[in-house]
Order: structure tokens, then sequence, then C-alpha cells
DNA sequence: ATTGCAATATGTCAGTTCGATATATATAAA
DNA sequence: TTTATATATATCGAACTGACATATTGCAAT
């Protein structure tokens, strides 16, 4: 899967520029299972572009790059369906968060619990933006993706609530324990 | 984190060669977590023999490249140490799966089913290897990574399963269900 | 008012990584 | 015996990443 085909993708759900593909990838159901910069996205729809898979309305500006609007066409919505009935690739996760984890006992003494709420504090904060998410209008595949996404990461959030004391290590084991860590122990 | 500091973690828990970091990194506990290519860790190995963080001990054979045992130094060690001490990025998770689903409104009737019960499969089959994983002698940190794969796989699975009928498409509605799908309808 | 900050917006580029390919041996199975 | 699979190192073009450069707009605080 390209970035070609992923702006193409993206722009099924309607005519967009470079910056608002990436905002998309960011913000919008896709994210979190998909990324790209600027550096695959731009030249991904200048090359769509040229090969007249999308139309570009450029509002023209002076002294800088203007405003381009991208359109998907006919020809674009073909290719992206051709593609979309290739084999998919495995997933990918990468978490350097997981792999500073799995080499806790050659961090400082502190960090890995440092790291361990850093890494939480991103979750929950994750969890707290797709719960607030607008579902209205989606179709049932991009509603099911919405939910694995919101099923798995509160996994992850009750998972790592229930084994932080696997990775408060020494630096911590003489502090109070957290509101968290006494309801965990209640249990 | 680049496919440098990768190798140095992999070689602290012992010597290896370049086919066995990559090996370690598809089947042992790190698996899944983080992955890199023949094309990112041959190089790296050779950046770290002559930068002095790893040695290297060949085996010189005639006609082919001699087999390589790496292992790690004090100075390799010590910028090891170093680089976990940078803050981690975000996890990345690319799935085109869920990519694909997220347009199967684009694909054609039963395909939808097709990727949806191959994915569910991949799930299972990751659980039943880790379920088999020998995890006397692991760290502290390196068991957390473990349970917290298991635990957020079986956690995809179960969405998945409960789920199923919202991605068994047209193709299959006028079909007899599944055990599978009768199961969860009794539910 | 104006200063400063964040968001919007497009683009480039060096360095890295990915995926495919080439090559060769050892070993277990058919 | 032939075949297939696992072991093992390495390269290469295409693709991607992350950081940087640049410029405007709107908005809040001083």
């Amino acid at each position: 899967m390209d970035a070609k085909t992923l702006c193409l993708g993206v722009l099924t759900q309607g005519d967009a520029r470079g910056y608002e593909i990436k905002k998309q990838l960011e913000e919008g159901p896709l994210a979190h299972f998909y990324r790209a910069g600027y550096g695959s996205i731009y030249p991904a729809l200048t090359g769509l572009a040229e090969a007249g898979y999308v139309t570009c309305t450029e509002m023209v500006q002076e002294k800088r790059p203007g405003k381009k609007s991208y359109h998907i066409t006919d020809a674009g919505l073909e290719i992206f369906r051709k593609a979309l009935g290739k084999n998919p690739n495995e997933d990918t996760i990468r978490s350097e968060y997981l792999f500073m984890m799995f080499f806790a006992h050659f961090l400082e003494p502190g960090r890995a619990g440092e790291i361990f709420e850093d890494y939480l504090g991103q979750y929950r904060a994750i969890v707290d933006h797709m719960c607030r998410a607008d579902l209205d209008g989606l179709a049932p595949g991009q509603r099911f993706v919405h939910d694995f996404g919101l099923s798995i990461y509160t996994a992850i959030i009750e998972f790592m609530e229930k084994n932080r004391h696997v990775m408060a290590d020494t630096a911590d084991a003489g502090a109070a324990p957290t509101l968290e860590q006494r309801a965990g122990a209640a249990e």
C-alpha cells in the first residue's frame, strides 16, 4: 500500500488538499492505523495528477505555491478499486515505548516508570479523542475500524493499569502508592 | 530508533549473527512490536563494527561470505544505554487490513468477509505462538512486553468474533451461518 | 495597535528503510 | 535422488521519514 493509494482512498471521501489529507490521517477515523508525512503525500498527489487519476484546481498566488484542491477522477476510482483487490500485507507495529520497556533493566532508576506513565497517558488521550468522534454517516466498515481501535486501545489501558506495578521500579518503591495503585490493590 | 540501536539491543541478549537477529525480531518476545529487514540489519552491523561498538568473528569460507558472529563491546553497551535515554517516539501502526475494511463498500461482494477471516486467522496464529513461548529467565520488562502483546492480541480476537457480522456482507447474507456465527448469535 | 503564537499550507531533501532479488550450503522429506 | 525448506550474507532501486524552509491567516494577550 503506497502513498498514492492512501491519497486516493481519502479523496473518495471528498475533495481535499494535501494538508487536509494529512490531518485526516491524524485525526479522522483512519488515524492510528495508517500515517504518511508531507514528503509522501505531496509527491503522491503530483504523480496522481500527472497520471490523470486526480484533477487539481489551483488558486494561483504570487510569491508562493497556490492552494491546490484535488478531486478523484473515474480513472482514479478504477485503480483505487484495483489496488483494493490485492492481498493486504501483514500489520506492522513499531513501538519504541515497548522496546524501551523490554530493556528496562538498562534504564536509569525511575525512568521505566516515567516512560510507562507517559505511554499510558498517550493512549488515554487517544481513547478520549475517539469517544468524542462523530460516527454519523460512517459506512459499516468505517464504523468497524473505529470500534476496533476504541476496543483495542481500551484493552491497552486496562492491561497497563493492572500491570503498573511491574514497571514501577526501585525509584518508586518507597514512594506512596498513587490513587490508581491503591484502587488496583483493592480488587 | 534506528536499526543500529535495534541490533545493539538484541546483542545485549547474547552474541548473534545478522540472520539470527532477524529471526529474533520475528519469533522472539520483541516480535510484532518491532521489525527490520536484511537491508537494514546487515549495513547496521557493518557500521557498528567499523565504529567499534561490536566485534565481529568471521569463519572464513571460500567462494562466499563467511559466517559472522557479532559481540557487543563496552563502548557499544554505553551508546545503547545512551540511546535508551532519549524520549521514545509515538507508536506507529500500519494496517492494510483495516484500511481495506475501512473501504469495504468499494470491495467486491464477499471479499470483505474473506479479508476479515484471513485477518482473524493471523491473530489467532500469533496468540497461539505466544502462548507456547518459554518465559523462563525473562526480565520483568520483557515479561511485561510479552504479556502486553498477548493481552492486546487476545482483545483483537474477541472484538472480531463479536463483530464478525458487520464485515460479513451481502455475498454471505443468504448463506447458512457458520458454527461460529451461530455460537455468537446464541450469546 | 502590535506582538507573539498557533494553525494553515506547500514543498524539498538527505538519510533510512523496505521489498525483492541473487547466491550458496545443509538438512530433512518424498 | 530429487525436492523443498531452513540457514546465511549481501545488494539495490524505489519508497518513505523526519526535519527543515517558507509564507499567510487568525486570534489572543499585552
